[in-house]
DNA sequence: TTTTTTGCAAAACCTTTGCAGTTGG
DNA sequence: CCAACTGCAAAGGTTTTGCAAAAAA
């Protein structure tokens, strides 16, 4: 794989820190890259590159998806941006955080939720013990079923 | 998502166990079903359809791509087959077990290991505990980096 | 014979690439 | 002005779908 979420994440806490990270990484501020970043400062979860290409439904400049991909791909490789795989679909885009944002994924209802690292750290601590590997749900999330979706099973079997 | 892996898994311990059970389920076992689950028990890990349809690159008879993703789905609903994702690429079959595998994948070399289930077994619990979900890897590994590479990394900053 | 399954062609979906033209600095 | 970037078109990789022909029961 060799992923770029590997890289340390950059955290921009306004859309003008986000500027000048671009800026200070040699980048160019252009029209298309302001609005990628805009749609990531307005969005609640992470997005995938198609509705960021559709300026979030209307809301901003729409977009040409290649140029959303290019500039994506260019985020991440200076840590400003993550994305993380939610199930089958597109991957899903979103502004890198000091604390990495991690996920968990229920496959039965398809329901996502974004986790505070910290509370998984007794889960990294066991993953550790078990395997040797330093996990990291940033990218691919924990995916399992969650504790409605039991019950739900357990009702109708 | 509403993933198949969640349907029990079917074991079959030998070919003719599984056709058997392909019958048993109501499917007719046509030559090319035949090669697919001959391929899947002469596999070592999980395949890709890519590497089915190929016969195994040579060692059986060529299959059609589409006739080879249609039976996988198909013996996923009986819960004969289950499909993992092992990095960005195509996903990967394998026979359903009893004891399901598990992965762990390693992002920055890409190396995934399967895991016995009860070696994480704590995993499951302190994620159970942290997020009230039940945790499978059998669909999506657990990824991170493992001690190989951060040694690496640590070498190599 | 009847229903299921296959092969082939085509499309769908997500993402990447090539290139000429535009834009940012 | 010149390198960097965009739009558009096209292609790449994986998976799905449609349909007539073939095969299983």
């Amino acid at each position: 794989m060799t992923v770029s979420s590997l890289r340390p994440p950059v955290h921009a806490d306004s859309l003008d820190a986000a500027y000048a990270i671009v800026r200070g990484a040699g980048l160019r501020l252009s029209a298309a890259r302001r609005i990628v970043l805009q749609a990531l400062f307005a969005a609640d979860g992470p997005l995938t590159a198609e509705r960021i290409a559709s300026g979030l439904d209307g809301r901003l400049a729409a977009l040409e998806l290649p140029s959303v991909y290019r500039n994506l791909e260019t985020f991440e490789q200076i840590g400003l941006v993550r994305h993380v795989h939610l199930g089958h679909g597109a991957g899903r885009y979103a502004l890198a955080r000091a604390g990495e944002r991690e996920y968990v994924l229920c496959e039965a209802c398809g329901d996502a939720s974004a986790v505070d690292p910290a509370e998984l750290d007794a889960v990294r601590a066991a993953v550790l013990a078990a395997t040797g590997l330093e996990a990291r749900f940033s990218h691919f999330p924990i995916v399992g079923v969650c504790a409605g979706c039991r019950e739900e099973r357990h009702a109708h079997p």
